[in-house]
DNA sequence: AATGCGTGGGA
DNA sequence: TTCCCAAGCAT
């Protein structure tokens, strides 16, 4: 029996029962596909019910405030995905009249969806032939064929989806992209993959020399960074000074507080950093309580942030709006998005 | 082509 | 604790 075939029987009897795999609604199966991006399934999972409900039609989603949509997202990480798709929802209602584009290479038009998602729109919606290539398909066939070329490089992106074009099956290439990646994600796993009970054990070449664990190859190495962060909640007759974060940074579209960031630790906080960063006329001697320092880890960063909790003496001069401070109660605190960190200590010290 | 972009879980 | 990572994409 070919490869095909036999991925496709294990599939049938290990596939997990997961919602997105009882819909052919291209909008939902491009949901769950943003969703999965990055993230594990028990992560997504009760994002993608929250979103279904939420918003049942690629319309609803169009019509959304970005802020509810970056609200529902807090949490999943990655938030220029929920951005893009806000954007790619009304290239739909906009440019294919409220249809879903139903061929890879149109799908490829809307933002945020790549080569992987748009292969898997294709085929998970319209049976198109065409390969899904995701990190499960890179491990499973370098480990299987024993592929050196490292994944993160273009040449390596190009050979995998040649080679998964190559073995995809003619009559079912849905439940075929399902079953490589499904097998990637339970059983050919990253560490302590199930070789026992594999059943590719007798070919798969990497198996064969003993350097299951060097598959697949990964040269490209983030560098992690310092930053400490001391965050200002400033507070006056029950309300909170907070802005939105613009792109080009973390959590762009989210809300958060003034901020002083340094790149050493040991920086005091003096009246004329405050200034310099938030540009607010905010003394040192209003802050009433500071907090222990807390660690936060980010795929890029290592942050360590303090809260620095300040009551007014009197209201501040500025003209906060040419900044974009707005003053906000805790219900709206409540109502719009934010960085988990912050979530979390307002939960704890705040709400 | 290389880098930036979150969060939570497991070894 | 630290590291690696989990169904990528945009720039």
């Amino acid at each position: 029996m070919d490869l095909a075939s036999s991925l496709i029987n294990w599939y049938e009897s290990n596939k997990r029962d997961l919602p997105w795999r009882h819909t052919q609604d291209p909008y939902k199966i491009w949901l769950s596909e943003i969703i999965l991006q990055q993230t594990r399934v028990q992560q997504g999972l009760p994002y993608y019910e929250k979103f279904v409900s939420n918003f049942p039609t690629v319309k609803d989603f169009a019509e959304a405030d970005i802020d509810t949509i970056l609200h529902l997202w807090q949490g999943l990480g990655y938030y220029s995905r929920a951005r893009n798709m806000h954007v790619a929802a009304q290239q739909v209602i906009d440019q294919y009249n409220g249809h879903f584009p139903d061929n890879y290479k149109e799908l490829l038009s809307l933002k945020g969806v790549g080569n992987y998602t748009a292969a898997a729109i294709a085929s998970f919606a319209f049976r198109e032939k065409v390969a899904t290539v995701d990190g499960n398909v890179y491990r499973v066939l370098s480990r299987v064929f024993n592929i050196e070329e490292d994944i993160a490089s273009g040449k390596g992106q190009k050979i995998f989806t040649e080679v998964a074009n190559q073995l995809i099956s003619e009559n079912q290439p849905d439940i075929f992209n399902q079953a490589l990646m499904e097998f990637g994600a339970i059983h050919c796993t990253p560490k302590q993959p199930k070789c026992e009970t594999c059943p590719f054990v007798q070919s798969c070449e990497s198996r064969l020399h003993q350097i299951i664990d060097q598959r697949p190859v990964k040269l490209k190495k983030v560098k992690v960074i310092n930053q400490y962060l001391k965050y200002l909640l400033i507070e006056h007759d029950g309300k909170y000074l907070m802005k939105k974060r613009q792109e080009g940074d973390i959590w762009a579209g989210l809300f958060d507080f003034p901020l002083v960031i340094t790149s050493e630790k040991e920086q005091s906080l003096s009246n004329g950093i405050i200034l310099e960063n938030t540009q607010l006329g905010i003394n040192t001697k209003d802050i009433f309580f500071s907090s222990e320092p807390i660690k936060h880890l980010l795929s890029h960063r290592r942050l360590f942030i303090e809260f620095f909790h300040v009551k007014l003496q009197t209201l501040l001069d500025t003209q906060s709006d040419i900044f974009q401070y707005r003053w906000m109660d805790i219900n709206e605190i409540q109502s719009v998005g934010k960085p988990i960190i912050l979530e979390n200590y307002l939960r704890k010290n705040i709400y």
